[in-house]
DNA sequence: CGTGTTTGACCAGCGC
DNA sequence: GCGCTGGTCAAACACG
């Protein structure tokens, strides 16, 4: 399949509902690794942003919850267009909040039954906490997988059927990315092996499954593209990358330590993002943020250095 | 031959 | 229990 046939995304389904698609390596580095951090951009940096436009892609970052997990979606878009306003609008409306929790993995009670406050519906305080897998599951595959290199996959799935009462599922942490792209699968620095794809209910869009190549490194991408708008893409992320980026082994980005996963964008927003029937979202109600520029609050300064020596190093 | 993709099948979770 | 959907597996395949 030639690149343009990718970007023209014809989409041959199979009978299960599948399209024909590859991945395809995009021009620019991106932030897959959790640990990047937009905050160190600087205002500048975020009103002029560069490399992003060239290659016309955007982003925007937002947060939401997840169950038990929390998923965090930084509404960091380096174009100010409206194409944020789906990201932030996800947090506060429920039709976007929806559409976009589904994209970044499934729809719960957190999205279907919003907080009372918008506030609420937004939580950035445990950034730290990173949440296992869930380890029936993962045993589960563990055993199947073991099953399968002793020739007895049958045996070992019914084994694993014998779970734990009173276990309950549990998820990576995740970050959504939505991105103004021609292409689907973004460039991050990372080696990712696709391992799945399937038609995405409602949406002419597969998605697709993809999982870090690295060894003992369990981070998973799902890569979309949005329903309502063709030209973003969805990115989802899942878990946290145990090693550097490949691409920033030789770069000053393999040279910072390893973060946890990336405190949260509360306060990074756009207000020309914002749904226009949350006037009391804590977007515009933000001491500290401008009503007509976008705002870093000091305390998030240190996030995701990553990013910008992968991202920025390729575009300067 | 190593690496990555494709894709049919399978499984778990959930709602009804 | 059943059907639907999301997520994953893994054999077959493609490619450099």
């Amino acid at each position: 399949m030639s690149d343009e046939d990718k970007i023209n995304y014809s989409h041959p389904y199979d009978r299960d509902h599948r399209n024909v698609m590859g991945s395809e390596g995009f021009p620019f580095s991106f932030p897959t690794d959790l640990n990047f951090d937009p905050f160190t951009y600087s205002h500048h940096q975020l009103q002029n942003p560069t490399g992003l436009d060239h290659h016309h892609s955007q982003m925007s970052f937002t947060s939401f919850l997840h169950g038990d997990a929390e998923y965090n979606t930084l509404s960091a878009a380096f174009d100010l267009s409206c194409l944020s306003s789906e990201a932030v609008h996800a947090v506060n409306n429920s039709s976007s909040n929806k559409n976009l929790l589904e994209a970044a993995g499934t729809t719960n009670s957190a999205s279907e039954n919003p907080p009372a406050t918008p506030n609420s519906s937004v939580s950035f305080s445990s950034s730290e906490a990173v949440i296992e897998e869930d380890s029936s599951s993962k045993n589960r595959r563990d055993l199947q997988r073991k099953g399968c290199e002793d020739g007895d996959v049958m045996k070992s799935t019914k084994l694993s059927k014998v779970k734990k009462k009173g276990e309950k599922k549990q998820r990576e942490p995740r970050v959504a990315f939505m991105t103004k792209s021609d292409v689907d699968n973004l460039e991050d620095g990372y080696r990712w092996r696709k391992y799945g794809q399937k038609a995405v209910k409602n949406s002419p869009f597969p998605r697709s499954y993809y999982r870090c190549t690295s060894q003992k490194c369990n981070v998973k991408k799902r890569i979309e593209r949005s329903f309502q708008d063709p030209s973003t893409v969805i990115t989802t992320y899942e878990g946290q990358h145990n090693h550097h980026s490949p691409a920033t082994l030789r770069g000053s980005a393999a040279m910072l330590p390893p973060l946890p996963f990336p405190r949260l964008a509360q306060n990074f927003l756009f207000p020309n993002t914002c749904p226009q029937n949350h006037p009391n979202s804590s977007y515009y109600s933000h001491p500290n943020i401008s009503p007509e520029q976008p705002q870093i609050l000091p305390d998030q300064s240190s996030l995701f250095p990553n990013m910008v020596s992968s991202f920025l190093h390729k575009h300067i």
